[in-house]
DNA sequence: TATAGTACTATACTAAAGTATAGTGCATGG
DNA sequence: CCATGCACTATACTTTAGTATAGTACTATA
């Protein structure tokens, strides 16, 4: 018993290596809306910012820069009289697809669970959330 | 044309609702590795910490009560002498297993990709990552 | 008797993430 | 000529996330 639980711990952490990896290059609040609204196909700056409710300027910009550097988006210059610029996927990051749709899909779900929650304590009111 | 890109914001809005809802639940560097961990089965405090390498007692005991709050942990106290506590999945939680998987599939790919960019411009040195 | 394990909490702190607001330079439209 | 759009940057700030360190109350083991 003692060394199937060791067995166990070191499956867990062959597991949570890559998680990780994905995590520190997808962390905080925007990335993945930003590549979702990237999904749709190549836009610039403010078409983002329409997309992504409640970002600003600033995040919009650091966050771009940050998914470039890791090659998940493509920035391109087209010059003209305003400097049009525009942001696209690479194929890589197109790979994220599947972790989108799963994140999508379970935001669904969980939405769905917090709801029949709360039918059956009505009078609680509690929604948590986060 | 312009209807079109209209139509691309509405659907890019429905999609990026959920997976924003997930995200909500989800945030931080330490949820999804302690969920992993407690995929392998029933756990106790100390246990988790060894599984999710880097994490303090602290942030364990914070992250851990998010996630009861939120309907995705189980806390179940054994009295004994040394009282002893478990944390464990609920279903609901168990059906965040595809978003795990596809974290997984995904931190391998890059993780992959990430080496063989490295391999083409050998001398630069640049991994980047974050 | 001392040490270590169990499941934490408390305090204090730093660092990172995110917000708010304004400004730039250039161009077009009214 | 004034306002607006574009793609940002700058400054300053608040909030949240995360770290470091210590301590508690109890028990079992050496």
């Amino acid at each position: 018993m003692k060394k199937a639980t060791e067995e166990e711990h070191r499956q867990c952490t062959s597991m949570l290596k890559p998680v990780r990896d994905s995590l520190d290059v997808l962390n905080g609040k925007w990335k993945l809306p930003i590549i979702v609204s990237l999904t749709f196909g190549e836009k610039r700056f403010t078409d983002i910012t329409k997309d992504v409710h409640g970002i600003t300027d600033r995040m919009l910009s650091k966050e771009l820069r940050d998914l470039e550097l890791n090659g998940l988006v493509v920035r391109k210059i087209l010059d003209g009289y305003p400097v049009r610029v525009t942001y696209s996927l690479t194929p890589h990051s197109k790979s994220l697809r599947t972790v989108i749709d799963s994140l999508r899909n379970w935001g669904i779900l969980h939405r769905k669970k917090l709801n029949e929650d709360c039918k059956e304590k009505k009078s609680s009111g509690k929604l948590v959330s986060k």
